[in-house]
DNA sequence: ACCTCGACTTCTGCATACAGAATACTGTAT
DNA sequence: ATACAGTATTCTGTATGCAGAAGTCGAGGT
């Protein structure tokens, strides 16, 4: 018996992983900011989100600090956490930088083109023109996000992919509560840019993608000056909201 | 007299601003590893660090919780934290999204082209020909850098300064031991650059920027490949080492 | 009524403590 | 000698403790 050769069933990857509480505290915390049950701005209490989420202040210390460097919410020394109040000109900045980084996506996937990718590509375009036609606005935002996530895989770049991967979360949280499509137009960009990527066009694929983005972006501003401020109503963490923020 | 009015010099700014433990240390380690004082795969013990700088672990894992998040170090659950090891793919990768990134820059810094900027930018690329001519390899590879960090500043892009600025340390940590310098071809295409920022053309300056970042990262390529690995003496942090990297 | 001052409370930042997992060490059998 | 097993040690993850800063509230003066 060959003891040494490891055994049949290697592909069961890591299940007895450990993950870390602050891991799940820091997912937990994103899910609570983008759901805007914790609002922009809002002061973060180490000590009541510990007791709401059953820990203690050591995890719930390190999940700020991931969600500050990833720019949910801001770390004041000595006034501590807040989430993060995009202003409107940073969220305007934050579409400008996701239109270069989903155009260089598309480049890539363009000059790396596969069949197989392709077809994944098509199917996904598919489902959005479902969606749109069945006027149903979920499956329309989830077939656009794993569209535009599948062109980014395609690229073979995975340091791309996981900066674009994090400004994407972002622009969705700005962009979700007003984020009815584009409807038809959008998927016919998506389908336009299929086609360079499987002609192997990258000029093409960068260009229809960043008008495609760039629409996307011109489609918020526009949104946004009819409908300013959406608001949802936060959830108050334990009691009434102490400690002002500081002067910024 | 006017007790509410705020004093004359408000210009001074935030001098007590207490700078946390962690964010020190955050800076002490980032410069550790960038001089590759601690080498890339290295094992690094919370307790000899919070020992070797004298503060206890808590601020030790809030520095490394964000130095992980930037790609600093790689933070495996249970096992602790790994100086991160670049793979020649990741870094070629990297490059790709600098090139985009610096090539977006130039293009927004072409649409808000101003007199005043324009004129800081001349004066870098003479002080980096002027390095140049001296064969002053810090003064050069510093005017590189602080010419790429105006064109960027000049974007009026502050999300994308942030990104770029990340971006361009940890290419840096990549590149600098094989970085001399392309030399007077290089202030060449600054020079093109500038021209064409001024010029307010923004398709040229992207494109000028991306063909110099694009030879940057082609001279990268080959200085790897007749130089594959530079290799510092690294310092060991307490005694000798223990606890080996388990399998990726 | 409003402002000011001072005691009290809350919160952050840092240090320390403790349990369990992972690693290294040591002795024994083959 | 090598392989293995069991023990000791180290290290991580999490919780708790503590000092000082920041914020709050109320009494007293104007």
């Amino acid at each position: 018996m060959p003891s040494t050769e490891l055994p049949q069933q290697m592909s069961a990857r890591r299940i007895d992983r450990p993950v870390p509480l602050r891991e799940r505290v820091y997912q937990a915390m994103q899910e609570l900011i983008i759901s805007r049950q914790l609002a922009p701005g809002q002061h973060l209490v180490e000590s009541e989100l510990a007791e709401m989420l059953g820990v203690s202040r050591q995890p719930i210390r390190e999940a700020l600090q991931l969600l500050n460097s990833e720019g949910w919410v801001d770390l004041r020394p000595g006034y501590g956490a807040f989430v993060h109040a995009p202003t409107e000109a940073e969220v305007d900045q934050l579409l400008v930088v996701r239109a270069a980084l989903e155009a260089e996506s598309a480049r890539l996937a363009a000059l790396n083109t596969d069949a197989e990718g392709v077809a994944r590509l098509r199917k996904l375009c598919a489902q959005g023109e479902a969606a749109v036609a069945s006027d149903d606005i979920d499956g329309m935002v989830a077939a656009n996000a794993e569209l535009h996530r599948c062109v980014t895989e395609l690229s073979a770049n995975q340091v791309l992919l996981d900066m674009v991967s994090q400004v994407d979360r972002r622009v969705r949280w700005y962009y979700t509560p007003i984020a009815r499509h584009r409807g038809h137009q959008s998927w016919q960009e998506h389908a336009r840019l299929i086609d360079a990527i499987e002609a192997g066009d990258a000029d093409a694929a960068a260009r229809t993608m960043r008008e495609h983005t760039e629409r996307t972006r011109q489609s918020y501003l526009e949104q946004r000056r009819e409908n300013p401020e959406p608001e949802v109503a936060p959830v108050q963490v334990r009691s009434r909201r102490r400690r002002t923020a500081p002067g910024v």
